[in-house]
This record gives structure tokens, C-alpha cells and sequence, in this order.
DNA sequence: GGGTCAACCAAGCAAGCGCTAGTGTAAATG
DNA sequence: CATTTACACTAGCGCTTGCTTGGTTGACCC
């Protein structure tokens, strides 16, 4: 068994089976299922995670580490004015939410299958990136960009942008750095410059 | 069996069945399980219902068809300016989302669960009610209410409260109501009346 | 008072499930 | 060369799953 994340086969096969999961759900996608995606029979699994569960935990924790490192870069890489941080965030969390579509839809279906000790850990990774939605809000408050109550603002916000991966077409019109502008157009109360 | 959903048996069943499936998820519910919280041994539960996933379509369409009836009371209930219908709307929305909170759950995350017809069936449900909601948005483009795309700002607005399932506490400070107004708020560019 | 019918039960089948045990093998390591 | 390591295989155990079958019960009806 494989405990380290780092190895390129079983990262590959974290790929493969956040996709299976995507289609199937967590509980309809058998460990034969996944065996068969990757290649190799089932038993062989067992070789790279120790059960079922740690597959879960393995998809759900690299998409959030990507967000995290995403959403940093786009924050260190933009000017500190409120609204620039805004914009730079929300694009941030779409290019996420697209670029790794499939880890994200598993962790927002699939959460309340993983067991307690991974749910404390990867819970601690969110609320990592949560806190810097936090952030970010506070200072457009503070700016006068935005009104309301920070902690309801910063939800509604994740709410709107992570429900459009039930809605978003990829090969539609918009690009995923639109959409996050029109979301800032909507909850801003002045001209946002970029 | 039966074919009717009006038969109160079956719409007790039913309620049970929905709190299973927010507990548990649809497919780690078993037959054995739901035929226990129903005070019967698991083969009656098919005299009531044709197979599983019947019980999940008669969960998800209670829910969906009481959010139409309640949403469209509040809205004949109100006057007709735009900013009254958002309004109207927004707290219509939380107060099903509340009210019929297992239902509604059941419906977000368990919708791929059911086959191709009943999917047909209630996906006309539910277009049902969006469109309510794309008329409103409508109305408070037209009023100049909100900034953005119809198609956009109802998305937006839909993943921002539907999202509110996820974290909001029904026995903390705030009411559904006040939630509502504070999402109109957010996202309403002059101070709006009631 | 025979007939009807919804509601339930006991028993179990066939299929599928996650996972384990033991083995083979080719490449890396000392 | 001997040993270890990584990765895969075969075979199947023990259990659970959704659902079926055949039969019983009691309330209601002409």
C-alpha cells in the first residue's frame, strides 16, 4: 500500500475514479467498476488505497488543496483594492470549479460519506479556503462595495457560484471569468474597476 | 400497490422516507431500514410502492409540488411591484426550503438517483417553478432593481439560497425571512421598500 | 355470510458487494 | 548474486442487497 499522495500512479487513478464518481455517485461505483477503469482487476486496488473510503478522501483532498493553491495565487498575483481582490477571487473559484469539475462535484454530493477522521481533516482544508472568502468579503464591506452581513454575504456567494456546477455549460458561450465578473456586477453596489 | 399519492398511508410513508434519505443518503437507505422506521417487515414496503426508487420520486415530488403552490400564494398574496415580488419570492423559497427541508434535500442531492421517466416528470416540476423565478427576476431588471443577465442573476440567485441548506441553523437567531431579505438586500442596488 | 380487498408477514432467492489471502514477476537495491 | 519492493493476479469468503412468492388477517359490503 501506497500511503504517500505522491505517487504518479496513484494520483492518476485518483483522476480516474473522481470522473467514475462524478458518474455513477460514491456508492452506486464498485471497487470492481474502478478496477476495470484503471486497468487492473480488483483485488489490485487494495495495492494503492486501503479501502473504498480512502479513494473518497484522495479525490476530495487534492481538489481542495488545488482551490487553496488557486485561489493564493490569484490573490498575491492582483493589487490589494477590494474590488480587485474580489474579482481576482470569485475568478478563481470558477477556474476551480471547472478546471477540476469532477473532484468538486464529489466533494459537494459526496462529503457526508467519508468517515469522521477524514471529514475532520479535509473539513480543516475548507475551512481554510473558506476563511479566505471571509477575508476577501470583509475588505469589500469595508470599501463600501458591498452590503450586508459579512458571514451571509460570504455564503450566499459560494452558494451562487458553487451551484453553477449543476447549470454551467463548458462548451457555451461564456468563459468561467465572465460569469464570476457578472456575479460581481450583481452584488456590487458601484462601478467595479478591475 | 398504489398508484395515487393521495393515500395517506403513503404520504406518511413517504415523510418517513424522505428523513431516511437525508440521514443516510438514498442508497445506503435499505428497503429493511425504511420498512423498520414504517412499523412493517421489508416486503410490504412493495405493496405501497413498485421498487426504491418510486419512494424516491414520491419524496421529491411532494416537495417540489408544495414549493410551487406556496410560491405562488406569495406572490398572488402581494402587490405588484417588482421589489414586493422579490421579496415575496425569496422568502416563499427559504420557507419551503425550511418547512419541507427533508424533501427538498432529497431533491437536491439524490436527483441523479432516479430513472430517465420520473426524471421527465419532475424535471417539468421543477422548470415550473424556475420559471416563476426567471418572471420576477424579470420584473426587477425591468424596474431596474437588479443589475445583470435574466439567466444569470436567477442561477445566482437560486444557487445563493438553495446553498443555504447546507449550513443554515434553524434554532440560531436568524429567520428564514430575515435571511431572505438580506439576499435581497445584497443584491438590490437602491434601498428597497416591502 | 360469502366475497372482496387493502395491508401485512415469513421465508428466501439470485446477484452483487467490499475486501482478503496467497502467489507470481519484473525491476530496483544491497 | 541474493533480497527487497512495487504491482498485479486468481479465487473466493461472508455478507447484504432489492425484490418475489405465497399465504394470512381483519375490516367493510351487498
Amino acid at each position: 500500500m501506497n500511503v504517500m499522495n505522491a505517487s504518479p500512479r496513484r494520483k492518476e487513478l485518483t483522476r480516474l475514479a473522481a470522473q467514475l464518481f462524478v458518474q455513477e455517485g460514491f456508492d452506486r461505483t464498485t471497487v470492481r467498476m474502478l478496477a476495470q477503469e484503471m486497468g487492473i482487476k480488483s483485488g489490485s486496488l487494495f495495492h494503492h488505497f486501503r479501502d473504498k473510503q480512502e479513494i473518497l478522501a484522495a479525490v476530495i483532498e487534492e481538489g481542495t488543496e488545488n482551490a487553496l493553491v488557486i485561489a493564493k495565487e490569484a490573490l498575491s498575483r492582483c493589487d490589494s483594492s477590494a474590488s480587485s481582490r474580489l474579482h481576482a477571487m470569485a475568478r478563481a473559484h470558477l477556474e476551480t470549479l471547472l478546471t477540476d469539475r469532477n473532484a468538486h462535484v464529489v466533494a459537494l454530493y459526496e462529503w457526508r460519506r467519508l468517515d469522521s477522521e477524514a471529514r475532520a481533516h479535509l473539513g480543516h482544508l475548507r475551512d481554510a479556503y473558506e476563511s479566505l472568502w471571509e477575508e476577501v468579503i470583509d475588505d469589500a464591506l469595508a470599501a463600501g462595495l458591498v452590503h450586508g452581513d459579512r458571514f451571509l454575504v460570504s455564503r450566499f456567494v459560494m452558494g451562487a457560484l458553487n451551484w453553477t456546477v449543476r447549470w454551467y455549460d463548458p462548451d457555451g458561450t461564456r468563459t468561467p471569468d465572465e460569469l464570476a465578473d457578472e456575479l460581481v456586477v450583481m452584488i456590487t453596489r458601484s462601478a467595479s474597476t478591475r
